[in-house]
DNA sequence: GTTAGCACTCTCCACACGAGAGTGCTAACT
DNA sequence: AGTTAGCACTCTCGTGTGGAGAGTGCTAAC
């Protein structure tokens, strides 16, 4: 194959069209539906020359001799690349959207479990969001409830509005007029201070205080270590209506990795280390990280205000998938929970 | 066929060893096989005799002319009435799984993850569990922090250890000491009142005071009024691996039941309404409450302390799954998270 | 009551065969 | 030189046919 980029205007809209109809109608193209379907001025004769020489170069693939062509990989990201930055999601489309998520309540899980629906209902794939998750956690407040003999529950708040809840048994009961003690002075003393700063205080003379403390520290670097936040996920039976996850081979194999939510994280964290917010991530087939999705594509992006709090949404579907729908879609959606990080860490 | 209940010692053996065979091999079983595996002392032709009454009662059912017999749901049935009762799990698979138990941390969500993922292990199903949900709430606390602006972040915590969080926007800027006192009077007027109690106080004469104790109601009305907690599931993937689901409509259909927690979860709801905790459900095939899982069975118990906080665990397996390991294990799993429920609810 | 024997039925698999779809090539046309 | 009509060729797919194999039910003998 010869990979000259020196594609004729005519061969560029030939190959657009037999993507654009392979991906409606999942299956190979054949130079006469292609002059029946669309009233080219040309022959079918005339077609198959160009779809011979787009196939010398690798953009198109024939399943057997005597079939039409499907795209190859190459050709997906010649696709891709050329509707890329022209996609525009329809007014009426983002208002729709943004109507739902100001209809839904503050709560972040709620926006994840809406965004995830959107998301996968718009591209007919599957959907994945992982939850904003602080990247500098600064400490906010602590409270200390006594619950039942030595346990007491320690709420911790960070400055992005995050909650983390644990139990503790101290080593012997302790009233709860001395947890508030302890917690108000605390307070006092780590308001907007992040881990590193919490670490380097000298010791508490206090010995309560200081076993608070360490177990906040404990916590809180717990928090900061994690790569992401909780996990999003929606659409998975639409996976399984798409006409290449008919064998059931196939079909196991991708809903191995579809159906348990902690590979689909992993997934994720592989697929963006440090992708920058903004930016749109296309994977199409093999160039994703996972040897099992080999058919499959994904289209990535990360949400949030850097340094702040970010997120990682996308969408995984068959190779064949509608970018044209999907890419403006993931980009939309991630603008907007961008959007409403930035409104809950500045106050509105 | 006619349901006299005259099955003779014969075979009732041979029907359990029918359908034994059958939940292992996934095939029809036929009457020389039998012979041939397991040594009896009788000739194919008394066997074929033998299995031609059960299918006149209506245990067993050839799917063709020439083929071996397959259990009917009837003939599931009295197989599980008459292992119920006997079926054990093994000492040393009891103590692993309570090794793991207490190997986790204890926090709610990562026992029910846990047990989601040992129930599917075991049972090679799909399982499904609600998080303990009280149920009749009680007050406990609740903290106020002030977050930006006229944003306000409200803890509330119930007797039961569960908290929930919100985030308020208030006419107008607060001061983080003003809502610390707000905070403290309520957390001394609510301490240990449910729902019906808070609702039936007088109004408060401060404003702000008043304010929130209408959100508290709000929130705790809210989440009594929820039948079960978050949802945890695990072992999708298992179910596409069964023989039974190869053909393609299949496998969709079950999949979009079992894909979607929302659906999940209606499911569960609609099972057990009442169910007492203890208590053993065994739905086998058309008995269950939802037309696409006909071609399935489902074994659900529900956990917890009644009257206090309960929660409900299944496995949802193709109806020739292997009752005699996953009957027990759901009981061994429900008591477990019984006990863990009861010891976090009555101090340790 | 049990068993051996046998005819019968039905599935499953392999194979062949024709229809259909699509191609590549050549030769003629503009 | 680019385009088109025509044609032979190739490959898939659906259908039909014909054993092989498995399992049954029945009858007659033990």
């Amino acid at each position: 194959m010869k990979t000259m980029n020196e594609l004729s205007e005519r061969q560029k809209t030939l190959l657009l069209l037999i993507i654009r109809d392979h991906i409606e109608s999942a299956q190979p193209i054949g130079s006469k539906r292609l002059v029946d379907h669309y009233h080219l001025k040309l022959s079918s004769a005339t077609i198959r020359n160009e779809m011979s020489a787009l196939t010398e170069m690798g953009y198109l693939r024939q399943p057997h001799t005597s079939a039409g062509r499907v795209p190859t990989e190459e050709g997906y990201r010649y696709f891709v690349s050329q509707m890329m930055d022209q996609a525009v999601l329809p007014e009426t489309v983002q208002r729709t959207i943004s109507h739902q998520f100001h209809q839904s309540g503050a709560d972040v899980s709620q926006w994840m479990t809406l965004a995830a629906s959107i998301l996968a209902h718009q591209s007919q794939g599957v959907s994945v969001i992982t939850a904003p998750h602080i990247e500098q956690i600064k400490f906010k407040h602590v409270e200390l409830i006594s619950t039942q003999g030595r346990q007491v529950l320690m709420v911790l708040v960070t400055v992005g509005g995050e909650v983390s809840q644990q139990i503790l048994t101290l080593a012997e009961p302790v009233s709860q007029e001395r947890l508030s003690q302890t917690a108000s002075r605390l307070n006092a003393l780590l308001a907007g201070l992040n881990v590193d700063n919490i670490s380097a205080l000298p010791t508490r003379s206090d010995a309560l205080d200081q076993d608070i403390l360490t177990l906040i520290v404990q916590d809180v670097r717990r928090s900061s270590d994690r790569v992401s936040g909780e996990i999003y996920t929606d659409g998975l039976s639409n996976v399984l209506a798409e006409p290449e996850f008919t064998e059931t081979e196939e079909a196991r194999r991708a809903l191995k990795i579809f159906g348990e939510p902690s590979t689909l994280k992993e997934l994720l964290d592989r697929t963006v280390p440090g992708g920058n917010v903004g930016g749109l991530q296309v994977l199409i087939g093999s160039e994703g990280v996972w040897e099992e999705l080999r058919q499959c594509s994904m289209i990535v992006a990360r949400y949030g205000v850097p340094g702040m709090a970010t997120g990682t949404l996308g969408v995984l579907g068959p190779m064949r998938m509608s970018y044209s729908k999907t890419i403006p879609t993931v980009r939309f959606v991630a603008g907007l929970l961008s959007d409403l990080v930035n409104d809950t860490i500045s106050g509105e």
